[in-house]
DNA sequence: TGCCAGGCCGGGT
DNA sequence: ACCCGGCATGGC
């Protein structure tokens, strides 16, 4: 590849300056988010976090204790509310039975660990868990998604047939471990695919990687 | 108006 | 170890 992911990094930050994600808010929101935000538009989530919100929902505890069928109803703006109640409900229980509710107790645990028990809970694969550990824990673990995926490949930095710990290794290897690097990327990159690297008229011509591009324009898959 | 969104599971090759 | 259908709401 032609330029560095740092130097990837550093225009993308230039360009559309620092994305904010996830700053405010409590871990255990960002945890709930996690799943909501499975393949479905961030604005939906946060209807129905404003649901949980306004319930006075948002603690491992008092959503561990909502009825399945209330809680459905509570996040169903978040699109698959019964496939959701139900992965949502089972990292509650993993929280409350495994750390006592206590996520302080949670992200105690090494990084390594605590990922391999995040897989073993239902609902929770790779970008959910890893979103998890950088944006709620803080710890320094490169979040990959689709766009992460499309982004990169169309530029031919990767295969269109490479597959998340490829990505993942191919990040973390190449940048230094730091966490506000990591988040701030990761969210950078999501602009840049819901904004210029879309799946169907894509506009490359405006996208600030433009000239990273290889001659002829994007790759496109096999 | 369809197409798409910050995946994951379960069953099949 | 992949590949695919299913899951659901709201925005553009």
């Amino acid at each position: 590849m032609t330029a560095t992911l740092i130097e990837v990094y550093k225009r993308l930050f230039e360009a559309l300056g620092p994305q904010h994600w996830w700053p405010g808010e409590s871990p255990f929101e960002v945890v709930v988010g996690a799943v909501l935000v499975q393949n479905t538009n961030w604005k939906n989530v946060e209807r129905a976090i404003d649901n949980l919100r306004r319930s006075d929902l948002l603690d491992p505890h008092a959503l561990n204790d909502v009825r399945p069928e209330e809680l459905e109803e509570l996040i169903r703006p978040a699109g698959y509310y019964r496939i959701k109640s139900r992965r949502l409900r089972s990292l509650l229980e993993f929280i409350v039975e495994r750390y006592d509710g206590s996520l302080e107790q949670m992200f105690a645990t090494h990084p390594a660990t605590l990922r391999d028990e995040l897989l073993g809970v239902h609902g929770v694969g790779p970008e959910t868990a890893d979103s998890i550990l950088l944006y709620a824990g803080e710890m320094p673990v490169f979040v990959v998604d689709a766009y992460t995926h499309r982004v990169l490949s169309r530029h031919g930095w990767i295969g269109f047939d490479a597959g998340y710990h490829e990505i993942q290794d191919h990040f973390q290897s190449s940048l230094p471990q730091d966490v506000a690097l990591y988040n701030e990327f990761h969210a950078l990159l999501v602009r840049v695919g819901n904004r210029y690297c879309r799946k169907t008229r894509p506009k490359c011509g405006e996208c600030p990687l433009a000239e990273l591009l290889p001659d002829g324009g994007p790759l496109q898959p096999e």
